[in-house]
Parts: structure tokens; sequence; C-alpha cells
RNA sequence: GUGGCUGUAGCUUAGUGGUAAAGCGCCAGUUUGUGGUACUGGAGAUCGGGAGUUCAAUCCUCCUCAGCCACCCCA
């Protein structure tokens, strides 16, 4: 409908989408590798699941009513005419693929995380895209307290060691199926009397999810619902001593955590335990959010499992990241520059250019430039630490120039010696990241 | 989906009702094969797109698209 050519006639990328340009891209990796290192150290196995599902899947377990669902999907009809959506999350289709392929008689629990782009039709801002990266945890087959810790947990060790400043996790419970009737009644039933008051939105989530109107920032409708007696009194016993259990594991673990019973979240599946984990903006920008849903096991068709899980935004992270003080970057570029002047010359420094790399070392050069000054110029820019110079004169004697960049110290070794003496002096524990 | 602000070279910005500047970056150079400083030159903008008003619009009006911010919601 709209002219895809915006920018003078060239190509810029979609609404909400973004090129993820190589300083991100590097903090990225770092945050991806913090995410798997605790996958692994948390016995997670990886699961990867396909981007497109059917539309179904998504109204069934994040919920027909939910606002993701509502208006938020990319949903269309393939050329066969089924309906089929791109995640907006993860959890339901690792939920999927734990039925289709008969989960339930592996070992339990069964754990597994993933990470992939999910995809949200909303309007762009801070910290909110409509492609972003997710990476995510969830535990199948244990209805215990004690796995929706170790997920929280799990999930904050990925950020503590990221070393994100104020981090806090927020926790709540929404009962299980028989207290959350309770607490919706309760919250209908106390809200619907001041109706006048409160926000459009607030009387729209009243008949559609009462229990988002728990965490409203208008000011009118919060009054109301400052009025609704504790939450944690409409929960069953046992509901109520999981949420106990779970807390206790978490000062176990020495989390600093805030019961918050404001705490609601966006998809329907959720029982008991939901958790989020705020950063420096506070519920602005949470980084990471989840909880325990017992009973979306067997709305997908499985047999009854319980299962707890999370979802963490990357970018989210990200930007944390960039913001702590100091923060440097981290890309790392390539650790030699290869100079080379004329032609005897530059196939010489082709062929090293093979060794080199073949050896693993990070290896540059621009072939199409002359002149040593021009490359030496490029060489200071990218920040290496080694220069190779090749010229007629070394070309003719076989010999090379290894010329340190920082110190400026130079020396004629040759050619067949040059492996061993980039390697002697290349920094050791400074490897191209990845 | 709702509301507010914004839109000039790759980036950050200046500017005028008569078709545009600067800094950074990029490219090339500053007599001999050596960078980080300095200097010189160059490339690069149909002033987001379209329509309108006008003799004339980048500057005025409208529409549209995009970006930013907030709400809804979420990572």
């Amino acid at each position: 409908m709209s002219n895809p050519k915006q920018l003078n006639g060239r190509y810029q990328t979609l609404r909400g989408m973004r090129d993820i340009l190589p300083e991100d891209a590097a903090a990225y990796r770092k945050v991806e590798a913090a995410f798997w290192s605790a996958a692994r150290a948390h016995g997670f196995f990886e699961i990867r699941t396909p981007v497109l599902e059917p539309t179904e899947l998504f109204t069934r377990s994040v919920g027909e009513a939910s606002e993701i669902v509502r208006k938020e999907m990319y949903t269309f009809n393939d050329r066969s005419d089924n309906p089929v959506s791109l995640r907006p999350e993860g959890t339901a289709g690792v939920a999927r693929a734990y039925v289709e392929h008969g989960m339930k008689t592996l070992p339990q629990p069964v754990k597994l995380a993933y990470c992939g782009n999910m995809y949200r039709y909303e309007r762009p801002q801070a910290g909110r895209f409509r492609e972003h990266e997710q990476f995510g945890l969830e535990a199948f087959g244990s209805a215990d307290a004690a796995t929706d810790a170790q997920v929280i947990l799990a999930c904050w060790q990925v950020l503590a060691a990221l070393d994100l400043p104020d981090l806090s996790v927020q926790v709540n419970s929404l009962g299980g199926t028989d207290s959350q009737k309770k607490i919706r009644r309760l919250i209908v039933d106390t809200v619907t009397p001041h109706q006048e008051r409160i926000s459009d939105d607030a009387q729209r989530q009243l008949k559609e999810n009462p229990l988002r109107i728990l965490d409203t920032k208008d000011a009118a409708t919060r009054e109301v619902v400052e009025q609704i007696p504790p939450l944690v009194d409409q929960l069953t016993t046992d509901d109520r001593e999981h949420l106990t259990a779970v807390l206790e594991y978490l000062e176990q673990a020495d989390i600093p955590y805030e019961l918050n019973p404001h705490l609601a979240r966006g998809f329907d599946y959720y029982t008991r335990t939901v958790f989020e984990i705020w950063g420096t903006a506070g519920a602005a920008a949470s980084l990471a959010g989840g909880g325990r849903y017992d009973d979306l096991i067997r709305q997908l068709g499985g047999t009854d499992t319980p299962a707890v899980g999370a979802g963490c935004g990357i970018y989210r992270i990200v930007e944390a990241l960039k913001a702590k003080a100091g923060q440097r970057s981290f890309l790392a570029g390539p650790q030699v520059y290869l100079i080379q002047l004329g032609n005897d010359a530059k196939r010489h420094a082709f062929e090293l250019l093979a060794e080199l790399t073949a050896a693993g070392i990070s290896v540059t050069a621009a072939f199409g430039k002359e002149g040593i000054r021009t490359q030496l110029r490029q060489a200071d820019k990218l920040g290496v630490a080694l220069a190779l110079i090749i010229g007629q004169k070394e070309a003719m004697d076989s010999s090379i120039i290894v010329r340190d960049m920082s110190s400026g110290m130079q020396e004629t070794v040759p050619l067949k010696r040059v492996l061993e003496e980039v390697q002697d002096r290349l920094p050791k524990d400074v490897g191209p990241s990845s």
C-alpha cells in the first residue's frame, strides 16, 4: 500500500525493524554468551522452534482477549490459506514442541532454552520494537517451588554476570486455577462500584482481564485498586505455601526480591508465580519476565504437566549494559594489518594472509590501497596491535617488517618466521570475541 | 489502536520565499617506503515523500511516511 521507498528512492527498514550494527552486535554476543553459559550451568538444553506457527497456537496460549493477540500479531494466511502468525513470544512454541515430540517420556523436568526473534506489531517506543531478540528458559514437569526459584535464579545470574547495577526482582502469585477465579472475582467486585472513576482502559480490562488492572499507571484507577483487599488472602493454602517456598529459595540464593502485589502479566496462561526483573529504568523497561503456567500443556492437547519459564529481552539488556558508567565497546577488531607495497609484495602478502588466518589470527588488509602512509593510517584507525609491512625490498629477500603499533618499534624478520613472530607478540589473553 | 514532538550530506547540526553551509567521517594528497598531530584538495544532499499556495518553496498549507516520547501492552 505504502511506497517502500522512503529515503530518496532508497530502501529503508520497515517500521519498528532495525539493523543491529557491529557495535551493538558485539554487545548482543556478549549477552548471548552470558545466557548460554547460565543455561548450560543449570542443565537446560537448547531448542530451536519455527518463527512461524499456526495462529491458533497463540490465540489458545497467550489468550484470545490479550492485547498481543487482539492487535499485535503478524497474522496472515499462507499460500494454502492456513492462518499463520509470526511468534510474538517464545513459550508457546516450546510448549508445542514438548507435546508434539512426546517429551513427557523424557526424565522430568525437561529443561529447554531458546534464543530468537519475536514479532509484535506495536507502535515502536523506547526499548520496544516490532522485532526483538529474546532468550528464554522453560522447565516442564516440575510443580516444585524450587523450580520456579531456579528459573528466576538463572535469569538473575545472567544479568548479574553482566554486572548490571540496581537489579530488582519483583515476585507475585496469581494463584492456581481455583484461587485465580477468586482473585478475579474479588477485583471485579471491588472495582465495579467505582467504575466511573477509573480510566477507559481500566474499564475494558475489568471485563476482559481484571488482573491487568493491578498494575495500572492511571492515578485515579490506582486509588481504586488500592482498596482491593490483599490478594494473598485469596490464595488457597497450597498456593500460599508455594509462594512462600519460592521466596524462601530466593532468599537462600541471596537474591534480593520484592513481593509486588501489583505485578500481573499480559499472557493468560500464567498461574501461581509471576516475576519480572527490572533494571534501573524500573517497570518501564523490565529486562526479564516469566512465571508458572501449569495449565498450558493441557490446553495445547498434552497431558497435565506443570511448567515454569521466563523470557528476557536482549536489546534491553544491551541498553542497560551500554548505560553502565565507563562501559567500553565490545567490538573486537582485527589484530594484524597487512601492508603491501607493489605487485610482488602483494602476492607475498596474500600468501601470508592465507597462512595467518589459517592459524586463527585475525588479519586485515586493504589490497586496493597503495602507499605506506595511507595503509599505516588505516591500521592505526582500526586499532590493530601489529602491522606487517612488505615492500619491493622485502619481497626480494623474503623478509617482512613487523611493527608494533603502540610502541612504534619494528623489526625485519624472515618471511618464514612471521607466524611465530606474530604469535609471540600478540597479547595472549585478548582474542577475537565470539 | 490513542496522544505529543520531530524529519537538511554516512553522523551531529546551521540556514534562507529565489534550488543550500559547517564539523566529524570517507577518498586523495602535503618531493625520499612509516600511523596517531597539522595542512591542502575531493566526493557526497532532488533539504523524508506527494499535492497545493506562489512568478518562485528546503523554508507557508494539507496529506502521507518515518523517527522519537508517552499511553495500551510488553522484552
